[in-house]
RNA sequence: GCGCACGUGGUGGAACGGUAGACACGCUACCUUGAGGGGGUAGUGCCUUAUGGGCGUGGAAGUUCAAAUCUUCUCGUGCGCACCA
């Protein structure tokens, strides 16, 4: 019978299924692993990439299942976000109607994949249940003082109706729909981030090795962490009295203390506090005032490509150390969220403040010796720095930090780039934010016990504005505090919260869902995530929300997990013609078109042979074509079997051809480990496995036939699970779907030795020596053969690579 | 601008410092078939005066008996960061 993979995924898909094959056990005796693929936005359709994402988490699933380890392997649904209002707006279907039907939909497509999933443990992100716990968390934060509500400058998009977290904007643009982020005041609510800052640094090089050191280094410029020297400026007694008496001084900080002497004016961000105080005030010309007003309005990125620009403010501060008055000006490249929005400047020694200094004529004092040109930023000694004058000058920051503390001018401090992380979301497609508005009390959170706090499902998706708001009931209810009459907040939390926690949620074992949202000893026997697989664009965003995460929950209690994801592999992304599939471009492949004509194995075959996991995969269809014939060429080899065990072969009696049949296979078997457990190259075992049936139809022995499909099938489960499934059973019962074997190294041992003979550096023939010869015998066949290049030569030295190459370096004589 | 990664046939990609191009796609010729599809055999880095030889891993130099692999410089591509005081 011919290779018919329908029938034969059909029948092993339903048998799976019918055995719940894929359930870890609930014993934590046994060693174990957690395999996780990153779960799918359900958003209708699979495509390519998800095929990529769970054809590579399945392959170690399998893996570990066979080499008999207790293994988690989930799956669920990352369900709230926009796409489902943004279809409710256009279909007019309720945007929980329609994710549940895409996930029905998307769960079929993943199951004729044949991926090994517990399905026990799959959920959705929208499950009330799920909401339930994942409010219970923000409640605790809340009384941590980790959550708080705060009225800042937000980045919102008009596109999507609602604020986007630092993380979410990508060079001043909406991650999500590319339209340009506006910045805006409005209230919301915050995770402390910052406070785990050091954590979440720190923490990094223990995944050191074990996750793409790409993404390391980018969490790592992300938190921006940086130490300096904060210290204040005291205004000059005319600018005291000018600013009306409301200021005395403000803060700065420098990472650069050592050129504390060499300060010669001061900036500040134009939002702030002075700045503001002396616009209102008209203490600037109005022209001026104009031109700051203009400067507030514009984002980060529009004032870097402005270039450089700022105005004399007319007030001047006093130099800590040297009692100097210093002129006090505003500049576009401060920044008021970092730093306190001041800044010092020391143009000698800094390329940004010299710029400035220089366009507009500003005092340029040299503080450290060293090359002619200024700004001078490197090392050096330190001059006219008072008694510092004449230290190296980066031993001399800690001295001079040390000074400001002595006087009670300054103090050491750390800084960071990171954010606070922004959870609120002025959209109806998310998890409520449990807080209750109360004239009396205030911001209160809702009471545990009424939780989860759901969504309401009569709602009006118009687009326009936040449902919530517009719903007549909902948002009316008690304060849990007071009993009075209160107003339900009705901001929704980022949906980055969700995916932040469900690897505790999978780990829990479902009997005890309704009773907790993680469960501790499940998590701490379950985490971290042996091999976490996802695409790399969530290197910052979801990557740190869900370490931060980890961390919270740990000192809330929850689990003793410090890091939630062990080993992580960035999987490339599924091009077609050198570009990214998309169905704007249509370039798209439909993996349930693929399925159907060529079977599952097939699709994931290939997807697992065109490229290493971490490289990008360009899709050619003819490739595609190349897998099915090696999956059927594999099963029409069946006839070749005979017995249903494992040969006990003896060596000495084979040919050529059928002893190099058995060095390939076995050569497939020695790589398979190491593809399994370290370089993820699935590929190379692949190709390996190819040349073994290559190697295998070149001869024809029963016997090394039979041993050799009896390992292929085992090496090749967890990539083509369905037709190994099929042919181990017809063939041998299943038996040889255990572990991984034992390498037979009898198998390598040759009659005689292959030798290249390399002859100044160049190849230049070969030789076949026993494997008993010494170096001097295998020297003198070698001279032999290659007489004809060494004539006229003088050998100047004899190189033997055992079991490799021989090289004869020689020059003319 | 700074940092990181990567440059190998027509294509996807292999190569613990040790035979560059495994494996696959594509292509060529032939066999099989009524054709198509499918299957098989042989060939396929480039050049060449071809049973030989020369050149070849973006380019230049270096270390080495030996370099795709190590070092330096350079060019190109991709990614990240980008006034963070």
């Amino acid at each position: 019978m011919s290779y018919n993979p329908n029938e034969i995924e059909a029948k092993w898909q339903k048998k799976w299924d019918d055995e719940k094959a894929f359930e870890p056990s609930d014993s934590y005796e046994q060693k174990k692993k957690y395999i996780l693929s990153m779960f799918p936005f359900p958003s209708g359709r699979l495509h390519m990439g998800h095929v990529r994402n769970y054809a590579i988490g399945d392959a170690f699933a399998r893996y570990y299942r066979k080499q008999d380890f207790n293994v988690l392997h989930p799956i669920g649904w990352d369900a709230f976000g926009m796409p489902a209002e943004n279809a409710a707006i256009k279909h007019g279907r309720h945007p929980k109607e329609w994710t549940y039907a895409n996930i029905d939909y998307m769960r079929k497509e993943l199951n004729t994949l044949g991926l090994s999933f517990s399905k026990t443990r799959e959920f959705a992100t929208c499950d009330e249940l799920y909401t339930k716990w994942e409010q219970e968390f923000i409640i605790k934060m809340f009384e941590e003082k980790l959550l708080y509500r705060e009225s800042t400058t937000v980045n919102w998009c008009e596109e999507c109706h609602t604020v986007l977290a630092n993380e979410q904007v990508e060079e001043g643009c909406c991650w999500r729909c590319d339209n340009e982020v506006q910045l805006k005041e409005m209230p919301g609510y915050y995770l402390d981030i910052i406070k785990y800052a050091d954590d979440l640094l720190d923490d990094l090089k223990d995944l050191e090795g074990k996750w793409p050191s790409q993404v390391l280094t980018m969490q790592s410029n992300w938190i921006g962490k940086s130490q300096g020297l904060e210290f204040e400026f005291e205004l000059s007694p005319s600018s005291k009295e000018k600013l009306g008496g409301n200021f005395d001084k403000y803060t700065v900080f420098t990472t650069r203390p050592d050129t504390i002497y060499g300060v010669t004016y001061s900036a500040l961000a134009a939002e702030h506090l002075i700045t503001k105080y002396l616009m209102e005030n008209d203490l600037l010309d109005a022209k001026t005032i104009d031109k700051i007003m203009t400067i507030s309005n514009m984002t980060e990125i529009e004032r870097a490509k402005e270039g450089k620009e700022g105005y004399d403010l007319g007030i001047t501060v006093i130099h800590p150390l040297t009692g100097e008055e210093i002129p006090v000006w505003t500049a576009n490249f401060v920044l008021a969220s970092y730093g306190g929005g001041a800044v010092m400047a020391v143009p000698a020694h800094d390329e940004r403040d010299f710029e400035f200094a220089t366009k507009y004529d500003l005092p340029i004092k040299r503080v450290i010796s060293g090359g002619e040109a200024l700004p001078y930023t490197s090392e050096g000694e330190l001059v006219d720095s008072a008694a510092f004058t004449g230290l190296k000058n980066y031993p001399a920051q800690a001295k001079i930090i040390a000074m400001f503390e002595e006087i009670g001018a300054g103090k050491g401090t750390t800084n960071y780039k990171l954010r606070n992380w922004g959870i609120s979301r002025q959209r109806y497609w998310g998890a409520p934010i449990p807080f209750v508005h109360c004239d009396a009390c205030g911001l209160v959170p809702e009471k545990v016990e009424n939780l989860p706090i759901a969504l309401p499902e009569d709602v009006e998706i118009t687009g326009e504005g936040n449902p919530l708001e517009k719903h007549p009931t909902w948002k009316n209810c008690a304060c849990p505090s007071c009993g009075k009459d209160a107003i339900r907040e009705t901001d929704t939390l980022d949906t980055f919260v969700q995916s932040s926690w469900y690897q505790f949620r999978y780990a829990t074992n479902p009997k005890k869902w309704n009773e907790t949202g993680i469960d501790k000893e499940d998590a701490n026997y379950w985490l971290g995530v042996d091999q976490y697989i996802g695409g790399i664009e969530h290197a910052i965003l979801h990557l740190l929300y869900a370490r931060f995460f980890t961390k919270v929950l740990r000192d809330l209690g929850y689990h003793n997990i410090t890091e939630p994801f062990e080993n992580l592999l960035t999987q490339g992304m599924v091009l077609m013609d050198g570009a990214k599939m998309s169905k704007s471009k249509g370039n798209t492949v439909d993996p349930d078109a693929l399925v159907e004509k060529y079977g599952a194995d097939t699709a994931r075959l290939f997807t697992l042979f065109a490229a290493p996991p971490a490289k990008e995969l360009e899709w050619n269809d003819s490739a595609v074509e190349g897998a099915f014939r090696f999956i059927k060429k594999l099963y029409d080899r069946k006839e070749k079997v005979s017995g249903n065990v494992l040969p006990d072969i003896d060596q000495s009696t084979l040919s050529k051809e059928a002893k190099m049949a058995r060095v390939k296979v076995y050569e497939a078997l020695q790589k398979s480990t190491d593809v399994y457990e370290k370089t993820f190259a699935f590929n190379t075992l692949i190709a390996a496995c190819m040349e073994a049936l290559n190697a295998l139809d070149k001869q024809d022995n029963a016997e090394v036939w039979t041993e050799g499909l009896y390992i292929m099938l085992n090496l090749l489960e967890p990539i083509i699970p369905h037709v190994t499934t099929e042919l181990s059973e017809v063939l041998f019962n299943r038996e040889n779907l255990g572990a991984i074997l034992e390498v037979k190294e009898e198998v390598f041992v040759q009659e005689s030795i292959l030798y290249v003979v390399m002859i100044g550096g160049k190849k230049r023939t070969e030789i076949e020596v026993s494997p008993s010869a010494g170096n001097d015998e295998i020297l003198t066949a070698a001279k032999e053969a290659g007489a004809k290049w060494l004539e006229g030569m003088q050998i100047m030295k004899e190189i033997v690579v055992p079991n490799k190459l021989v090289n004869l370096a020689v020059k003319p004589n």
